[in-house]
DNA sequence: TGTCATGTGTACTATATAGTATACATTACG
DNA sequence: CGTAATGTATACTATATAGTACACATGACA
């Protein structure tokens, strides 16, 4: 599933339900040109920026992390967290690769709650 | 300390045991233009591409992930991995934001040694 | 003392990124 | 049935990224 085709879908389920997810009223909310916009879904450009993302994710209730993946991005909150400590988390990341999810869950929720 | 002081500083080290570490023979082997690496050493233009970074991290002996860092950017091999399971690394990494350096270090052990 | 290597100033350049602006045919519906 | 909204084709554009090419003054050293 690419990105434009990912964000097609989900705008016309809403649309389904309410006509303010048009092409043209959600490019007018998330600030960009509706032209642009239908390119982008029909993958005639490539995904727009990471705060255009955010916007959209924001305007069909999606995951920001997952539209930004699949726009072949990582937020740039997540960067600048690995940015300050590199080795860390890079040793951590690689560690990790080939770990299955429940592992990687269950650390996220050890950490959490300080199961230290 | 900047990337191009950085590097400066760790090339010029090297040079004073071994002349081939000028700007010119090592902007050689990482090949790009001497003009080049000397204007990203002052901080004259922006830090090279993650490939150009690679090949000084290589040249140096320094560690890529610390270079990239410094740059700005983020291992495009961890950002594939991140991509992949969007959720579970953006929820692990933002949990670990606050987390002390041994604590992260404690975790990447144990994932290695499987003490699970 | 001549020449060879060194670092750097200046002027370009190609490609990617991230869009805008306008016009037009089609569809919906009051 | 007309008009208003919709999706999209086409043509541009501005800025950033990632460098090259060449000339020149300075210093090393045989």
């Amino acid at each position: 599933m690419t990105f434009g085709k990912y964000i097609r879908e989900h705008r016309e389920a809403l649309k389904a339900e309410d006509r303010r997810f048009s092409v043209r009223q959600v490019a007018q909310r998330i600030g960009v040109e509706p032209a642009y916009l239908s390119k982008i879904e029909r993958g005639d450009v490539a995904p727009p920026s990471e705060a255009k993302i955010r916007a959209l994710a924001n305007e069909l209730n999606e995951d920001v992390d997952v539209l930004l993946a699949m726009a072949g991005k990582v937020s740039s909150d997540l960067q600048e967290i690995i940015r300050k400590r590199p080795q860390l988390f890079a040793d951590l990341i690689r560690q990790l690769k080939s770990m299955p999810d429940h592992a990687i869950l269950r650390i996220a929720r050890d950490v959490r709650d300080g199961d230290w």
